[in-house]
DNA sequence: CCGGCGTTGAGAATCGGTTTCAACCCGAGG
DNA sequence: CCTCGGGTTGAAACCGATTCTCAACGCCGG
């Protein structure tokens, strides 16, 4: 049930992207380093918000817009990936080089798990030739109710009348 | 390789809508059937706007705010599926009762076409239950660049490092 | 045919995200 | 160090999608 820990060294990737910026004659400034490193020493699925708000927190202020640039550059570099879990905005993750991996996303709580699996891999290939496409990546989220939550569900439908709304 | 026309029964769909309303006692009402038709009755995944466009087109008036609320109330009866595939809004496509499928997505020209897969079904549904989730639904998308698209990059490739016929 | 209650719709508000542009900073060259 | 120039920054304006407001309206049971 629980999910390991993710072996993301945050530091190794922040060497990365000042290097990537280097390479491309861009500055390595200030505010890409912080912005850069909320995400990459983060093992949430961060959102333009939660990054503001961290930043604030640190007392490092930071435009919206130089964050949006930030995290542009970001996946333009492959290293991070962008999220939408239909919330209205978009998460964002450190993206580990390793094998691609799905979400499986609890409609109780919005609590995000991972997971990786090779049939998804093999199986996203196949169908994308069977229709004569080059594969690029794919996104699978899988959503439902986590074991919590159902526990929580079955003791409130104990207690309250069935309501025929939602 | 080519997919099948869907085998949605739009009249069937809106039957079940008005089944719906009936039994939750909200009103039958004009805009509402006619939104609905203009999904039910569609084999594309449409968004607001194409809905709102579709119908002007019919001469059909109605308030975006009720095309938005009539697509919660169908979504909420589980008639159609709401998707966003990354553009910055929405589209909806009826929900045919049936298996549910996934959608590869053209980054060249956006086309989006659908499949379904038993093997995504079981997958799916063995991931969640390693993980105590208990499954609503899933969500594969996959990118990459279909045929047609293929072809015309490697043409545009030629052409701009070699002379050659258009 | 009536009345109540839910629906409708125009417009305003909200909200995530992008653009603008003048001030500012990184970093190569002196 | 100092200087310069192009890329960067950020406040605010802008944008498009979606939601909210609320007075007028229409469905439907009686």
């Amino acid at each position: 049930m629980t999910n390991p820990p993710p072996p993301i060294d945050g530091q190794a990737l922040l060497d990365v992207f000042r290097r990537y910026l280097q390479d491309h004659n861009l500055p390595v400034t200030h505010q890409r380093e912080v912005v850069a490193s909320m995400i990459f020493f983060s093992d949430e699925h961060l959102s333009v918000g939660d990054i503001e708000r961290g930043l604030a927190i640190r007392s490092e202020q930071v435009g919206k817009a130089t964050i949006y640039r930030t995290l542009e550059l970001l996946a333009t570099a492959g290293l991070i990936e962008e999220h939408d879990f239909g919330e209205g905005f978009k998460r964002y993750e450190p993206l580990a080089a390793q094998s691609q991996h799905g979400h499986l996303i609890c409609s109780g709580c919005g609590r995000v798990v991972e997971f990786s699996s090779d049939r998804l891999e093999r199986m996203s290939a196949l169908t994308a030739e069977e229709h004569g496409f080059r594969l690029h990546h794919h996104r699978l989220e899988i959503y439902g109710v986590c074991g919590e939550c159902q526990g929580r569900d079955a003791a409130t439908l104990q207690t309250t009348s069935v309501p025929s709304r939602e």
